[in-house]
DNA sequence: AAGCCGAATGTAGCCGATTGCAATCGGCCA
DNA sequence: TGGCCGATTGCAATCGGCTACATTCGGCTT
């Protein structure tokens, strides 16, 4: 139905050949021939069918990328730069929401594979291995992250939690704080219980102290970040500074402090992880606090 | 490379013709033959290529949307929503970010065209006419929002500005206020102006006053908004409320009137337009504010 | 037993762009 | 004038899945 090289082809006067050849740059057609089609494209705004290219030469020239939740910044700001990325080399980015279900995830690579990508990044951290494998026997290329799983044909990106939460640790006792408070990320996902050790370790070797009631698990999200400090602070005793799986549920919190009438930071510090840009407009910002929000990355492997 | 249903053919011992009515739940073939062919593609993790299928029946199952700021939650929440509605139908979901510029606009459509997208949904407001006359003459459905002008294949959604800013203005007024001032959107999208031209209209029409200094263009983003903002506050009178382009606008104003020691609302009041989720976040928050923010949608046309 | 019918499966060509190979043509040399 | 060369251009097959049409085969009618 829609224009294909045939049709520029009678037009022109030429075989498809020829036009396809104009097309792509080949040098072998005369000045001559290679305006009168570029004349016609140009009059028809035709466009050649990459599906059909696609097809015929085996790169669709899609990558996918697999998120848990397209309202949290620190993954628009990632889907962001891919895209810009792609954009620059002409190819596609697909991206998909999985609102931290893991069928979704599932059903998320399945797409991926029906549209062959040239590789996936999957930054969602629960999901099953039934779909790396079917990604992994297709020959498509995958990263995930914070997976602590890698393979052929699988890298791994994993968040240094342990350093990061070190650092923050050793940067709070500085400021005279002994007693710590932790907003967890949802149960589940493997990054969560790392997230929460590795506090809790660096909490154990600087000496300081913290306790069940204070570590309270969240969602990753504001509701459940705000929820969850609203727990820690309706204790008899509270801590004196909370840290929190990401920034969304530093926001969070940020808002069941005020909500409990407490200041921050005069009554009680807060800290995030992320550093989203989101984080300059809350109030009081993020910024006037140390910047110990910035978490360092590895690699932890990548193959072939 | 991949696998083909000609190979998943061979290795159940029948065509491929046998094969891809299994696929799509042919009742013509027999139970014994299909478990038989189900087994292979279980096996082999086979999913067909949907580029194939796209060439063959002409449909290729994606639509596309353009917005130009990934980072503006408002577009955010377009695009997630979007993309779940497609994702219940098997469809896929192209998103382009054009960062306000028009020819990343321009390129994003031609990228659309490449795909033979079913239909795209343009939310950038600035862009020329020309990728919207290739759009057409490819027949693709076209909508676009805030644009003014419609034709065959192209629906334009308009958010009624007019009346939003009536009511604000009225809401305002009912208040006490008198003065008010006015952030705008960056200067070049049609949109813009209509906002500017939406508020004075209500300002005059109430018997309200503004002026040319507190009528300044932001650029739909939080810097813009503070930026704008800080330049009416700079001046000898200033308006005791300010109306704002857009949300990520107003809380970059709530930025500029904290910065200058003003509190909100007690010494000058704020308005956005949009309803985003971030509303909820920033501090005061925007729902201790009557409900201002909410603007009417309405269709101006759609067409077949 | 010839003929017919319908169920199950196979054959082959198509969708649109690419590309190896073949064909054409003008020119030039012997 | 015949033959060869290089520059252009055309032919035709291919990628993977679909589907109109053809084929096969067992069973049934008369």
């Amino acid at each position: 139905m829609a224009i294909s090289v045939r049709e520029i082809a009678k037009l022109a006067g030429v075989s498809s050949a020829t036009v396809s050849r104009v097309i792509n740059g080949s040098s072998l057609v005369t000045e001559e021939t290679t305006l009168r089609i570029q004349r016609v494209i140009q009059d028809l705004n035709f466009v050649p069918n990459r599906s059909a290219i696609h097809l015929k030469n085996g790169k669709s020239q899609i990558y996918g990328i697999v998120i848990p939740d397209l309202t949290n910044p620190f993954f628009t700001e990632t889907v962001k730069i891919f895209e810009e990325l792609l954009f620059e080399n002409e190819m596609e980015l697909l991206v998909a929401n999985t609102d931290f279900h893991s069928t979704r995830t599932q059903r998320s690579v399945h797409r991926m594979l029906l549209r062959r990508v040239d590789g996936v990044a999957i930054l969602t951290s629960e999901f099953e291995a039934a779909p790396l494998e079917s990604l992994v026997q297709n020959r498509i290329p995958v990263v995930t992250t914070d997976h602590y799983r890698t393979g052929p044909g699988i890298s791994d990106i994993v968040v240094d939690f342990a350093g990061g939460m070190a650092q923050l640790v050793a940067h709070l006792k500085s400021l005279g704080h002994r007693k710590l408070g932790f907003v967890g990320g949802a149960d589940g996902p493997i990054t969560s219980r790392v997230r929460r050790e590795s506090f809790l370790h660096a909490v154990v070797k600087q000496g300081l102290s913290s306790r069940e009631g204070w570590m309270v698990p969240g969602d990753f999200k504001i509701e459940g970040g705000a929820a969850a400090t609203a727990r820690i602070l309706s204790q008899p005793e509270i801590p004196t500074a909370v840290m929190t799986a990401n920034d969304l549920t530093a926001i969070g919190a940020l808002r069941a402090a005020h909500e409990k009438g407490l200041r921050v930071p005069a009554d009680i510090s807060i800290a995030g992880f992320d550093d989203i840009a989101m984080s300059d407009i809350v109030h009081p910002p993020f910024h006037e606090k140390p910047s110990l929000c910035q978490a360092s990355w590895s690699t932890l492997t990548a193959s072939k």
